[in-house]
DNA sequence: TAGCTATGACTAA
DNA sequence: TAGTCCTAGCTAT
């Protein structure tokens, strides 16, 4: 399930699997059977993501806008020896396959919430309205942060929103939020910039981590199974986390009860005695 | 078979 | 803020 760094590791992937080759392109489904017509047969250039964006480049500058939402997946399948039978008859509701023309890599796609064919210009329109990607190199936390700075919304709503910062979703803000001992509703405009400075930092390395891995593992080395002699964690995602769907279970760190709150439509977890309520400086 | 849930994001009011 | 859409897997009936 994808927030930033499944984008960026699947656009390495589709990368590695398709530039340079021609591929055929179809909709098992239909749903995007008029634009993979006139895909079909194309040469991939390659592919890269920006936030939970993905962009899949062919050539004269055509572009398959693709963003997963909350259940898509794009399933690449690559190393394949080349013969045909090597490539199975599409399962489910597949929106767009591709198929490298020497038949060593396909790639389904399922479920994604966007799949359309784009011009250079929209691409960059979708790429204007979100905000830095920690995962670019070229990012800054300036654009991000000067939008911190003037909210009075809660922190836990500025770090999913997608034109202040891309690419976080629910996990990582949960567990970045949680690293830093800072409550989610905290309002923005009550951080430090040095506050802000260190997040992004711990950002771009926890997702950079995501992106080697393919998992979300935000629990310091103290505080692992390994280290602390408890099970390790088992659901559907797999990675070790402090709070994230930990709901009324104990702390890692300190034993209270994790807590859990709707925002926005969102499920917030935080621990309520490692993240204590802000209160203003004043009173501090 | 129906209902529910989920790491998201859009639109209308 | 509520409603809607995208899909698959699980649970209840």
């Amino acid at each position: 399930m994808p927030e930033g760094h499944t984008l960026h590791r699947l656009a390495r992937g589709l990368t590695e699997a398709f530039a340079g080759r021609e591929v055929r392109v179809t909709s098992p489904q239909g749903r995007f059977a008029d634009s993979a017509a006139i895909l079909d047969g194309g040469r991939v250039e390659g592919a890269e993501a920006w936030g939970k964006h993905l962009f899949v480049e062919f050539a004269e500058e055509r572009f398959v806008h693709v963003h997963l939402g909350l259940y898509g997946q794009f399933a690449v399948h690559r190393d394949l020896s080349g013969a045909v039978d090597q490539v199975p008859p599409p399962v489910g509701q597949v929106r767009l396959r591709l198929v490298s023309r020497d038949g060593r890599a396909y790639a389904d796609l399922r479920g994604a919430t966007t799949c359309e064919l784009v011009t250079t210009e929209q691409r960059d329109a979708v790429v204007a309205r979100s905000g830095p990607d920690p995962l670019r190199p070229d990012a800054s936390w300036e654009p991000s942060w000067a939008r911190v700075r003037r909210s009075r919304a809660p922190i836990g709503g500025l770090l999913m929103d997608q034109t202040v910062l891309a690419g976080v979703g629910n996990v990582y803000r949960a567990e970045l939020l949680f690293r830093h001992r800072m409550h989610p509703l905290r309002p923005g405009q009550s951080l430090r910039v040095g506050q802000f400075r260190v997040l992004w930092a711990d950002l771009v390395e926890l997702m950079a981590e995501g992106v080697r891995t393919g998992r979300i593992d935000t629990v310091r080395p103290e505080h692992t199974p390994e280290a602390m002699g408890r099970p390790p964690r088992v659901d559907d995602h797999g990675g070790e986390v402090y709070v994230y769907r930990r709901a009324g279970q104990p702390c890692h760190v300190c034993g209270a009860t994790v807590r859990t709150e709707e925002l926005l439509g969102r499920n917030l977890f935080w621990c309520a005695r490692c993240q204590p309520r802000f209160r203003s400086r004043a009173v501090e």
